[in-house]
DNA sequence: GCGTAGTACATAGTAGAGCCAAGTAGCTTC
DNA sequence: GAAGCTACTTGGCTCTACTATGTACTACGC
């Protein structure tokens, strides 16, 4: 039994909804990238504690090429795989804009109900 | 069609899964409360930003009771309504403890991402 | 030639959380 | 007696992250 542990994997999944767009988006924002490579990115940026699982990762790459928000389009690498290259769309840079001050409002919401412990800088 | 404005309302839902908890552990800290009362806190403490819906808030606290994070038990008003007051257990400040340190570097690894705009103090 | 590992993408199914909506119930005000 | 506020409950919906599995190509070791 892993109940004691369980509840904070839960809240550690929890807390990433709604936010791995936004950081699909910033990335994407920095330079074109293929999914596997933007996981990959994500993870040593984040200093290992991003994670992206493929069936996050590509039902969200999905989501936001049908919302307008990325551009994709298919490339041959030299050792003849085939890789999905997506760029920021205008509407996404915008749309990252409105996520990014909803970020910071909301985190500092709960900053302000929660006082979190300090944080090393 | 709602289309425009639907993806930031998705976003701000989504951000909140995760937090919730958190959040009401850290109001029920400060004083014993009963949900009524806890939801009214939340909106003026955060300047009106969180809203938390029945459908939200009553699950919560029965899934925060159900796990021995926090005990209730019921009260008379003077005017005659029930209420339940809930404070937190010690098991309950435990893991509010893991998931301040949680949410600290989860908000960390975000902004080191996505770099939000600055805010102001 | 074959098994293993890494790269790269896709997707069906599951679980969990927030929300809508509706219901119950007591109190106050008109 | 009809609103309207307080106070709690619950069924059903949606959305998202994850698990698991599958496809397919490359590269390495044997």
């Amino acid at each position: 039994m892993t109940t004691a542990i369980h509840g904070l994997d839960v809240y550690r999944r929890e807390l990433l909804k709604g936010s791995t767009e936004t950081l699909i988006l910033s990335l994407l924002l920095d330079q074109e990238m293929y999914g596997y490579q933007l996981a990959k990115e994500m993870e040593q940026r984040s200093g290992g504690y991003f994670h992206l699982k493929e069936g996050t990762l590509y039902p969200a790459l999905h989501r936001l090429e049908r919302d307008g928000l990325i551009e994709g389009h298919w490339e041959l690498s030299d050792t003849g795989q085939s890789r999905r290259y997506y760029g920021v769309s205008a509407r996404g840079m915008d749309r990252l804009d409105a996520m990014l001050a909803e970020w910071s409002t909301f985190s500092n919401a709960v900053n302000r109900i929660a006082r979190p412990v300090a944080v090393p800088a």
